[in-house]
DNA sequence: TCTGTCATATAACATATGTGAGTGCGGGCT
DNA sequence: AGCCCGCACTCACATATGTTATATGACAGA
């Protein structure tokens, strides 16, 4: 299976296989994370950045009081914590919601990348940008849509970065998440967020069966959604 | 008076004086934009990049219904869209909220630096990773605060934010934000804003007279905000 | 001086969403 | 086979926040 990353930078712009092999060669060992664990710790400083090979993260805050929100959802060529390679110590956890593969790369290959290779370094950067995009998105969905539309803008999104790494079925993906997940992610409580899918499944929107969800009406749920991709910035550009 | 990006990057790591010279020489001109004007269009391609060297500046998004989120405020020494160098295009707009000097740097400028010029690139690439961590932080106040915390977490960062780049004056700062804007910054009515200031008046925490904003009491404003200013990567390392 | 505009401030009322408690199902463990 | 236990789901009720409307003061322009 080609590296998902490379899947996603190359929906982007142009990559050589000198990058390709660069990238490939970056990555110091694979390791394996357990669902329900931590693959960073929010506070410490690390020395490598990981990058999902398979499965689905999250990286999260608590508060003292244990409320907890959820500000990204990884999937497959996601670099869960590129921005530790500048940031140096995590404000926030990151945590397997599924079991993990995770591909290693030390921060002193990725400096030794952002002194030889300026091209793959924008690439690099250009990620952790997109990362920044879908923050704003949501938080403008967070901010000033209804519970269902917001629910229904992250169904759109999610599927749409599934489908840019080739994990789509047709229409359906794989979505691991509990309603309780689903709540710290979208600021919403649990029961809420029940309420809110029973709408959509009654709308004839989604189908939701086990860890499968289904889109039985896409454009309908974009609207519900007021979804608009250009955020997620999936057109080829030189960079 | 010193640049104040200078001034920003330098709290996060040393600058050569070399690298401060081809920050310098990169900016092509400064211009003058009004308040309530924008300084990008959304859905524009710039071929330049827009550094704030004075004024308040703020990142929206509008929904076809005229709801607006303020995604972001900026300050003197914010690189307001230094993402789309290599977003391309917008994704929102940003908004001169008062009268704003803009230094105005070419994409070409800064792709020769990121040719030549690989640690000042880590300090412009993690200039944007901070953007980043600021969105989280407000994806999480957005989701698990109450309004009245989250006023109180908006204030305590901007704060500390003027306060890196010598804008402050004392305990006050200068805050020349409507309700309204506020609102649209918090994701709550104009309405509700103003309730939530009264309680923070009522409560010996701040004054706001005009547009001079006074932290009465720093510890429990930072108490009842849950605010913990490690996202904002104050400290000096090697990066 | 008058007038229009814009921002802050209040009030009464509407509603989306949260809270706390409880049910039932299915899968994994002993 | 029996038993947890986590998870989806429901209900009744509480409340934070939104909505609409109005009043007031500061200020700019005629």
């Amino acid at each position: 299976m080609p590296n998902p990353l490379v899947l996603k930078l190359e929906q982007r712009d142009r990559l050589s296989d000198d990058e390709k092999r660069v990238l490939e060669s970056a990555i110091s060992r694979v390791r394996v994370v357990e669902a329900d664990e931590d693959i960073v710790h929010e506070g410490e400083t690390p020395s490598e950045s990981s990058l999902l090979l398979d499965g689905f993260a999250a990286r999260y805050k608590i508060f003292s009081n244990g409320r907890r929100q959820i500000t990204a959802i990884h999937v497959a060529g996601d670099f869960v914590d590129l921005h530790s390679f500048l940031l140096k110590t995590m404000d926030h956890g990151v945590l397997a919601l599924t079991p993990c593969r995770v591909a290693v790369v030390p921060h002193a290959a990725l400096e030794k990348i952002t002194a030889d290779h300026p091209h793959l370094t924008r690439l690099l950067w250009l990620n952790t940008l997109i990362d920044g995009a879908i923050h704003r998105e949501w938080l403008t969905a967070m901010g000033r849509l209804s519970a269902t539309a917001h629910m229904a803008h992250f169904i759109c999104e999610l599927f749409l970065r599934l489908e840019t790494v080739g994990r789509t079925d047709g229409a359906t993906i794989h979505l691991p998440l509990t309603q309780a997940e689903l709540g710290d992610t979208l600021g919403l409580s649990t029961v809420h967020v029940n309420r809110v899918l029973q709408e959509l499944r009654k709308e004839g929107l989604i189908r939701w069966q086990g860890d499968a969800l289904t889109i039985l009406d896409w454009e309908r749920l974009e609207k519900v959604g007021e979804f608009t991709p250009t955020y997620l910035n999936l057109q080829h550009e030189h960079r």
